[in-house]
DNA sequence: CGGGACGTTGACGGTCGTCAAAATTAGTGG
DNA sequence: CCACTAATTTTGACGACCGTCAACGTCCCG
């Protein structure tokens, strides 16, 4: 949340976010075709969002774990158009939209922090195009790899150790491909030095080589 | 732009679209790295978005048509973070984003307006990442070109009649493919009679043809 | 402790990328 | 207006990468 706020806005903005929610794994936080209402703010647990295709194709369009906003698909046709779904058991804060709205006319630094976390998430999905569009299979996966790991040493984890809360399969649909194809991936990065992988129990032994497979010189 | 506005809220909406400004074919509206100021509304012609990899690699991230808004990217770290440029000479307002957020603060029409324009973007980003991670050639480019006229029909152009303004190249890599692959395909969809091609101009002989190629059965 | 979900590995084939050459078009300057 | 060059497009041959199918192994969780 923006910082400079007086206590009274702090207080207002606290009073939007008043409702928690436990989400289980496995549990559906909202799903495609749900009437819109709330904007939900990760507290802990980890969530998958996915869309589905009329013919049954469904891909996985982001990993969010704390602190990050879920449900801005649902803003445009009041609806949501993919399902999320908790990797591990959650807390959730949900915040009426409607609310947010009316509030951040009052409050710029919310006005503004909104916009924020919309062209944030612009700008994320330009780089998972970016990745599906050009980058081959080890590319994509180091990417995924390093990323992850940058956002959880933000929240105070380790830098080099990481618990996978996803299934091969979902990692597959994130990345554009088949969970044979994630699982044969690892093997190399494994058989190359440059992680450890025990099931989802990742350590990565060399950054830099991570780098250097993503972007090639 | 949203209806059920008083005269006043109208007027004052105009005021922040005064700028005009003509872009040529090949011009750059604002680039990646480039101080972000404005959200800029397309009136005529045809842009591009792409951003590049460190290592050199570009994704086109769009195709943008008159009455598009681009520019939402820069919002997040006050830079732009794509380039957008121009396909064909056009026209386009420039509106200063600052005074977006003041003026939507007192006209509710407009901030809900900005915030759809953004979750429209937001979806379509969802869709092209279902094109891009489990599409084969020939869907991503059935897919394409049924967008592309469904677009152009809305206004008021023929449904089936269309002019490419982009090069192979760049339907490649807005479509994660090459360039040889279009053209393949384009030469395989014409022997198929589901569409005419001369250059850019592309005559859809039967739409639901293309339908069934975006989605088996 | 048993069953089902998840993960690994191998063999093989298809799709699409790469490289190359030729054809067609568009843009530029005389 | 035309000639010429650069850019774009098409097509072919070939190979790499990743998907598919299958079998087996491992790990949870009840």
């Amino acid at each position: 949340m923006p910082v400079g706020l007086s206590h009274e806005e702090l207080d207002r903005i606290d009073s939007i976010i008043g409702a928690r929610r436990k989400v289980k794994r496995g549990e559906t936080l909202f799903h495609n075709g749900e009437r819109f209402t709330h904007l939900y703010a990760i507290r802990t647990g980890f969530f998958k969002t996915s869309i589905t295709s009329e013919d049954g194709r469904d891909q996985v369009t982001g990993f969010q774990m704390a602190g990050e906003i879920i449900g801005l698909d649902g803003i445009v046709q009041d609806y949501h158009t993919c399902d999320a779904i908790a990797l591990e058991d959650a807390e959730i804060c949900a915040m009426p939209f409607s609310q947010i709205e009316d509030l951040s006319r009052e409050v710029n630094a919310l006005q503004h922090h909104v916009h924020k976390i919309m062209s944030r998430e612009i700008v994320r999905e330009h780089g998972v195009m970016l990745l599906l569009g050009s980058m081959r299979a080890e590319e994509r996966l180091a990417a995924f790899l390093l990323n992850l790991a940058q956002r959880l040493h933000a929240r105070g984890f380790s830098q080099s150790e990481l618990v996978l809360r996803m299934t091969r399969e979902e990692i597959g649909s994130y990345l554009g491909l088949k969970l044979e194809t994630i699982s044969r991936t690892f093997s190399k990065f494994v058989d190359e030095g440059v992680v450890e992988v025990k099931q989802r129990h990742v350590h990565i032994l060399n950054t830099e080589a991570l780098q250097d497979i993503v972007n090639p010189k």
